[in-house]
DNA sequence: GTCATATATATCATCCTACAACTTACTTCG
DNA sequence: CGAAGTAAGTTGTAGGATGATATATATGAC
């Protein structure tokens, strides 16, 4: 009787359910920063689990920077400006308004990054983009694939502007929106297949190709806009200027 | 002799050395993804710490999507594509390089969010927003005040565009700069005053108020490329047009 | 010999207790 | 009244014990 969805390897441990309780406490606003947190041991009594599960929970925010825990003392929610780290909820995502406004948030960092692209691009990175591409269409409708090689696409432009940072971010950012259509697709079986326009990664490349930043970014906002309106959500970017 | 930099509390944890090592470890390549991290047993003696040390760094490392930890079998790196936050190594911002490239990240993602704040701002936001420029210029030289004051007015900048993504996403990216700049001031007190130009900000403010995304975004990136050079950072943005 | 079952082992998950380090509040004594 | 010392509370670390899970090995039936 002890079902498991298990949504790859997600066991759902304790420490991780402890975690993601305060944390939630904290979002949400009843803990405020400067508040002091209960004792490790009120928190392992209230859940019913050991003073070490707690710990391990308690080490999670602290690494996020949304507590800060002193000997002797207590542990405190600290302002939310001094995150560590950014983390998106996924259960947030279920809400479609998220969704667009991480679509929206999407589009601002890959636009602008496509046009770095176009004027950075080796061709060491027009190869690889390259391969992405062609493994897009190629992959004879087999659907994981192709999502697969869509999100390489995206990534290796973002590796193509040279900045870490912004491979990392724009990484992320599509990975938090391919889980949430997964989500979405296993909940709801109506997009059963997620059409992934390839002329539009094309015009994106010839666009790097040619070393145009201006293309590479009206078609890349033109791209996204589209990707997004085919899983059902619709932007209000006030930025569709000199579309196609 | 037990000597304490004390930087805000960081006490520099058992757990946290270790999660540094691991992270370190994991970045720099040396543990590929798919491998297999040494047992807890072993790592616990590698370090000289105890296994529930141990364990509460592996916790950090789990939550943030770096590793995977499977019962019965051990624990492996996981593809970066799969990370579930994003956190930036502080000691590599001490790279000038790095910094540059976190200044280009800020200004794509702050220069368009502008605009859509320009076009989506309320008079509630445009309050708020006034309410930090005047402590900006108003704070004496009371230098972390007027620091304080200039991020709380791109905090508020980036609330005005509605999308608590955006706003997340450039409240962390401008507290790590912060950070960063702080550090650079305590080693080499070379630029004693960091200047902030309350011009350049009057005239964000001034396009907010008026409603116009194009010179909002504009005065942004100008703002953002001139607060780059004023710590000694060069932006080679490709994106200069219609400066001013 | 092959396959299924049972056992042993390795590893993570959780629990428990104990002590050290640190802070605060109280008590005691001058 | 003041100062030093003491006690209690809290986090940090250590170490061991047990449960849960996966893999490898051994055993036995056919």
């Amino acid at each position: 009787m002890k079902q498991r969805l298990a949504a790859i390897g997600t066991v759902e441990t304790l420490p991780h359910r402890v975690a993601a309780f305060l944390s939630r406490e904290i979002e949400s606003g009843e803990l405020n920063p400067g508040a002091r947190l209960p004792t490790e041991q009120e928190l392992s009594e209230k859940f019913g689990v050991s003073r070490n599960v707690v710990r391990e929970a308690i080490a999670q925010l602290r690494a996020d920077g949304m507590i800060e825990a002193r000997q002797g003392i207590g542990a405190f929610v600290l302002a939310p400006e001094q995150r560590a780290a950014i983390r998106i909820d996924r259960e947030a995502l279920k809400d479609t308004h998220n969704m667009e406004r991480l679509f929206e948030l999407r589009c601002i960092l890959e636009a602008e990054s496509a046009a770095l692209a176009a004027a950075r691009r080796s061709q060491e990175h027009l190869g690889s983009i390259k391969a992405a591409l062609d493994r897009m269409g190629g992959e004879e409708r087999w659907e994981e694939g192709s999502i697969d090689a869509d999100l390489l696409f995206h990534r290796e432009i973002a590796r193509a502007t040279g900045n870490s940072y912004i491979h990392t971010f724009i990484s992320f950012v599509c990975e938090q929106i391919r889980h949430s259509i997964h989500y979405a697709r296993m909940t709801n079986p109506l997009h059963d297949l997620v059409e992934i326009n390839v002329g539009e990664h094309v015009r994106i490349y010839d666009a790097l190709v040619a070393g145009d930043p201006a293309a590479a970014e009206a078609a890349m906002r033109a791209h996204i806009i589209g990707a997004a309106n085919r899983v059902g959500v619709k932007l209000p970017l006030s930025k569709a200027k000199g579309a196609k």
